[in-house]
DNA sequence: GTCTATACATGGATAGAC
DNA sequence: GTCTATCCATGTATAGAC
């Protein structure tokens, strides 16, 4: 008893330790370009430790992004659920998100580095399906807002579009500019900026 | 003469196919993931073809990169040069920009793999310059409209990224979604709406 | 579970004939 | 310039001992 747990314990760690070692080196040099040498290398253990708990370069690559994905959902269910006016409910879920995603950088880096580029021979995956649930609770509060006499009475797809853009824009500085050339507080003075507008002259 | 002339004919043809060929695979499956041998065989070639013209894989990378930059660079200083009032200045630019973006789709995918992601093994290449001389000019238009009253006073900078949020996450959609969301005429749509503001209440 | 050793395919690159 | 044939490093994956 004392040894399986014992022995499950190890298991773990060394799990954790190859899917560590794994992100590492796909976020650094992509997917194709990582070898199941420099993973396990950096492990500290050998090949066919990873194939016994991963079954493949693969099996280890969707097991990161599934970690990953099930992470982000909930925090998007919870970020959803916002209360407050809606330039509050705005501001609050795209801190949320832009949150979210600097605390997962690394993981982000090789999901982009895919989905935007190309397959790189990694396995097909859902990769838009959070930015699509983004777009989706934002449009609610754009709907919302304009209900409640909020916001102007703009074009729904409009804003959520002018919305999601700074969060997005913001959030993939973080990726690309060390150190980055906005940040969260950016983020929110991009949002009261849009929302009001600065535009002196007439409104064609 | 006769002959020289269309050997070079045919010289140019090849090579041609060759960075075509090789622009759709580094495009599909990433730069690592690419191997010399399809590259060629897509081109109807043999490999000491693709060595012969450009010495190695990384040769012919760098030669769609500077290609591709120089074209894009022409083009961002006809754009710096539009007249107008600030907000057609601001319109054209980045709908010139767009257009040059979707002329290049498949080149601008694999920059954007390997920029955002990771470098794949892909040689080193200065991929921000663009990026940061459209900052530059877009600045310059703000700056020019604070001046001339069209804008309210706002942070220069922080009136840059909100525009070029947009540009930036509509020129993304046509990367990423088929067929995509939001495209030329929302890019003017958001610019306008931004500018404009679309919030009713007060602007804390 | 973890190792050593190895199978087997594919990678980038080149030599040398034409 | 373009080919055939080949070199050699590296890749993923596995067999079999412990």
């Amino acid at each position: 008893m004392g040894q399986k747990v014992k022995g499950e314990r190890v298991d773990a760690a060394v799990r954790q330790r190859l899917l560590a070692a794994a992100l590492d080196s796909f976020t650094r040099k992509g997917y194709a370009a990582t070898s199941v040498r420099e993973v396990v290398a950096a492990a500290g253990v050998t090949k066919p430790v990873l194939y016994y708990y991963f079954g493949s370069k693969e099996g280890i690559y969707l097991e990161l992004m599934n970690d990953t994905y099930a992470l982000f959902a909930k925090r998007l269910d919870l970020l959803a659920a916002c209360q407050g006016s809606v330039r509050e409910r705005l501001i609050a879920f795209c801190t949320g998100c832009f949150d979210g995603f600097v605390e997962h950088v690394q993981v982000v880096r090789l999901i982009y580095s895919i989905y935007f580029g190309s397959s790189q021979g990694a396995p097909p995956f859902p990769y838009e399906e959070p930015f699509d649930r983004m777009l989706e609770i934002l449009a609610g509060f754009v709907r919302d807002g304009i209900a409640a006499g909020e916001l102007v009475a703009v074009d729904e797809k409009d804003a959520t579009w002018a919305i999601i853009s700074c969060l997005n824009t913001v959030m993939e500085e973080q990726l690309c500019h060390t150190p980055p050339r906005i940040d969260r507080q950016g983020l929110v003075r991009l949002l009261n900026l849009i929302l009001n507008g600065f535009s002196q002259g007439v409104k064609p």
